[in-house]
DNA sequence: TTAAGTGCAAATATTTTGCTGTCAC
DNA sequence: GTGACAGCAAAATATTTGCACTTAA
């Protein structure tokens, strides 16, 4: 397999036609938006460039259609530690759960894997005998460039 | 020491005044009723406990002292994986960090304290050289009763 | 005394809902 | 053909802002 599962282009499209849901015009834009993403995205900016490809999408399909991605598991939803308002970010769910990093300084953010965060998830699963659908780990501070500035 | 540090009553009200902030009435009942509260409250459910204990206080004052207090690091926003609605809820900052387990079915909220949150944080700190100022770590999921339902 | 804080009204931001018409299957 | 979906308008929810009045220090 060339691309592994969650990156394949078109993945979100099959994923949904599968649970037998019906492809329109709009989702397969709105879809493409989240797929090519290179950042993180707010509802108003997947509005804007789901816009540009097809002028014909209103901004309450956008709301359905993260929804019904959020229900099906297909992508989290982040707030990024509110560094911007109250909106909520999207990104396609990860093979591998990640630490979202928030500097309160630059606004950047940085994901960071790590073995202690997959274990710590073990860890809750054992000793809470909770079964975890889904994380957003979250962390606010400076980064390495404003630390020293 | 009888009580850890941040349960000590007046411990948020020290706090303000010690940072060279005014003590208005307003600002004490709201205190008090974060300092008491025995689960996560939102801003509606502390501004309503407020004006019970003093019905001449305004819902903007509830947000202006949550921002305040948000600001000095002494409380915690949480999004509680927003099981219901957008409202975020608030808890005095605990000495150690914890992870909150919301269940998607029924809802209910579980705190959990572990070595190896602590030390996740530690490695991220280290290997990312982010300087860690707040945490959120939600996970959702299905509780121990709502699984075996 | 006076700068910080409060209340009121209004604005803003984000998301959701009702309903009618449209389109994927 | 029909039930799921989209668009439009309006509502709902949560929070913030401007400004005149009040009050803690």
């Amino acid at each position: 397999m060339p691309f592994p599962e969650t990156e394949v282009p078109g993945h979100l499209q099959a994923e949904l036609m599968s649970r037998g849901l019906r492809m329109t015009r709009q989702r397969r834009t709105i879809l493409s938006v989240v797929e090519t993403a290179k950042t993180h995205l707010d509802a108003s900016q997947i509005l804007r460039k789901a816009r540009k490809l097809d002028a014909r999408i209103d901004r309450v399909t956008v709301y359905r259609t993260l929804g019904l991605l959020k229900r099906h598991g297909l992508i989290d939803e982040l707030d990024l530690m509110h560094l911007q308002g109250e909106k909520h970010y999207y990104e396609r769910r990860p093979q591998r759960d990640h630490v979202h990093m928030a500097c309160l300084r630059c606004g950047k953010i940085t994901e960071f894997e790590s073995d202690l965060f997959d274990r710590l998830k073990g860890q809750i699963e054992r000793d809470c005998h909770f079964h975890i659908a889904v994380t957003r780990l979250e962390v606010g501070g400076y980064c390495k460039g404003c630390r020293s500035a």
